[in-house]
DNA sequence: AAATTTTGTCCTCGCTTCGAACATAAAAGG
DNA sequence: CCTTTTATGTTCGAAGCGAGGACAAAATTT
């Protein structure tokens, strides 16, 4: 569908539109709430939630009165409905977790796996021992860029060009798989920090910057599905090579290996993110090479974040992983290395820079809106109904 | 309106989608086959398109038969249906053109200006000399950033905040400002180089580069309406500082500047414009010295756009100004640059490296599709009808 | 001249949301 | 305790939309 043509479309697109509004709200719509949002009559409202809760899709149930008036009722998610379940696979665990409309997550199993693609049979067979007739999607976060929505790559556990369709495909549910590092700045865009903001950016800083740019609530893919590699910019004049084949990259000063290598250390394996979160840790306590290391990091942050918002002039920046402790830090040296990289006509107004409200459930959380986007279209709703 | 609704919220969605459809259209569109185009029947076409007829919109005239059966009609602005003007400020001198609906461009008049904001004077009394009834909006390309569409800020004529609304208002069509390079880059999109591509950049290379990523046919345009000033990351690890307050920047690298201080001269006015094209017009006559500097020159360009692409993956970009020389004669050695800058996995699939096809009036064109934006509009057309 | 192809037109049908009127259920006020 | 006020639910008719089918019209092809 897509395009709302007839007056057919029309119903299904108010539909979804009413179900969007019940997903991303904060807390539990009412009915009459609901319909002014959308702009919509009262009696239109009762049609289409009325035919929602035929379909299994929504619950009423009588809202505890608040003001005068006749009381409503909530708009909650059916017990029956539909739920979708996100997974993310990190460098050497998995999580599982179902999520239901409305947002609400529970975290099924975490598991362990062994750095290679069979992590997908570890997860098909987590996702079916708890699917039930209530799954309609699942949304994967991997820690690398997947060319047009198939082909994985991951540098640091050697997957080159791994085909997704070798390893998901017959006995999964409907399954979309995207890199983490965008689908944790998806989730603050659509339920955290980023609500309601128009055009902003998201950075995950791990042993290196992978980021998102949010526009409208939704994240900018590229032609190729591969946007987001911004920690691959030469941001910062670094004069090493970067495993991703350039010379110069931002994520060389920024981030787990670089914090790393400010040791003598040389960057790599799960070792380097222990070593990482101690040289954080001596920070705090006053260390002073390593608080050294981490001003280094934290300049050349707000250093990259200044450039970014030339080119892209985000309202507000949100950071998630390292970042968060570099903000908790040394939020006043990035804000200044920030503006020293801003021209001087948007120095009146920097972007703000902010830690993520995900946390470390941001890809999980992420993954989870990009499977409900399936769920929460006109086209699926048309067959659902 | 934004949002359709209710059953007339779709009849004037339609007619905005039919009425986009003729604008955006190479040749004159049928009424058989835009219905064809938009998936409508023909009998809801031809109720449209009355409509639209007799709101002097469109103008239907009978098609020279092309094959077999009944022979239909040809979809054209109404003789009078609403034109757009648009104008370029540039430097010293603007232009203003009419473009009609199907994007036909006509230009009225170009003349010279003090280089200060007086220049608006100059473009209200030309537009009144050619305005009539069918003036239904204005689009004005400045060579600056337009911060909130109404601050615009233009260092080397030394205009810092000048307020639009200070000098655009009364007396003035609706009238909409946006940057000359964005406006270049929408040009491209939409009737040039860049059609059907779903993620693009464009630069114009100028002075310095300016830019906008294109998504989807629109311009994106940040929170602040000062988005694409991409010359200003420092791309190139220049270690000179930058008129606009920043070290490194990539355009202390590209663009008539950097061409002109090869040579030892200081970049600076108009002046700078004329020893730019000498300097390639040397390099194509085999001067080995003015060859380097152009080489320079396509190096860093190529190397700012494979880091660009890193970040946001475009299947094409597309050069205007300089770009467009830099092209011509170095095409192979923008591409090598570019793929040096490119991630490994990246560099199978590089973005297209592509001359616009707008040329000099690229910003002309793309403030006529910004003013016919309002146009082509529910709402605008509710107001019509 | 007949068959074929494509488009225009007319009409009915099913669908949508809207608006107005009325019913209902709570709180607030006297 | 009863009335008023406020907000919501419900019902019904009205107006508008596009779809689809049947048929007419106008061109080319055979």
């Amino acid at each position: 569908m897509q395009q709302v043509k007839t007056s057919a479309d029309l119903r299904l697109h108010n539909q979804a539109r009413l179900l969007r509004a019940v997903h991303s709200a904060d807390g539990p719509l009412t009915r009459a709430g609901v319909a002014r949002l959308l702009g919509i009559g009262r009696n239109t409202a009762a049609a289409l939630v009325g035919e929602l809760e035929s379909a299994r899709l929504l619950h009423e149930v009588a809202a505890a009165t608040t003001g005068r008036g006749r009381p409503t009722t909530l708009l909650l998610a059916h017990p029956d409905g539909p739920v979708a379940f996100a997974a993310d696979v990190r460098e050497d665990s998995w999580t599982l977790a179902r999520i239901e409309l409305g947002g609400r997550l529970t975290e099924l199993e975490t598991g362990v796996h062994d750095r290679t693609p069979a992590v997908f049979d570890d997860l098909r067979r987590a996702t079916r021992r708890y699917a039930d007739g209530r799954l309609a999607a699942l949304g994967i976060a991997v820690a690398g860029p997947v060319r047009d929505g198939r082909r994985l790559h991951i540098s640091h556990l050697g997957w080159d060009e791994v085909d997704l369709d070798e390893h998901v495909g017959d006995g999964w549910p409907p399954t979309v798989v995207d890199n983490d590092a965008r689908l944790a700045g998806l989730a603050e865009a659509r339920r955290g920090a980023l609500r309601e903001i128009g055009t902003a950016l998201h950075f995950h800083i791990d042993f290196d910057i992978g980021g998102t740019l949010l526009l409208g609530g939704d994240s900018q893919r590229g032609a190729h599905n591969i946007a987001g590699e911004f920690g691959h910019m030469p941001l910062t004049g670094s004069r090493l090579r970067c495993l991703c084949g350039v010379a110069g990259c931002w994520s060389l000063d920024v981030g787990t290996n670089a914090l790393v290598r400010h040791f003598g250390f040389e960057p790599g394996r799960a070792a380097g993110r222990e070593l990482g979160r101690e040289i954080v840790a001596r920070a705090e306590d006053g260390d002073a090479e390593a608080g050294r290391a981490v001003d280094d990091n934290a300049i050349a942050l707000g250093r990259g974040l200044g450039a970014l918002a030339n080119a892209l002039d985000p309202e507000a920046i949100t950071l998630s992983g390292l970042g968060v402790e570099l903000i908790r830090l040394r939020h006043d040296l990035i804000e200044r290395a920030c503006a020293e990289a801003l021209m001087e006509f948007r120095r009146a107004r920097p972007p703000r820079i902010l830690a993520g409200t995900a946390g470390d459930l941001g890809p999980l959380r992420g993954a989870a809106e990009i499977a409900f986007d399936k769920i929460l279209e006109p086209e699926w709703l048309r067959l659902r109904l």
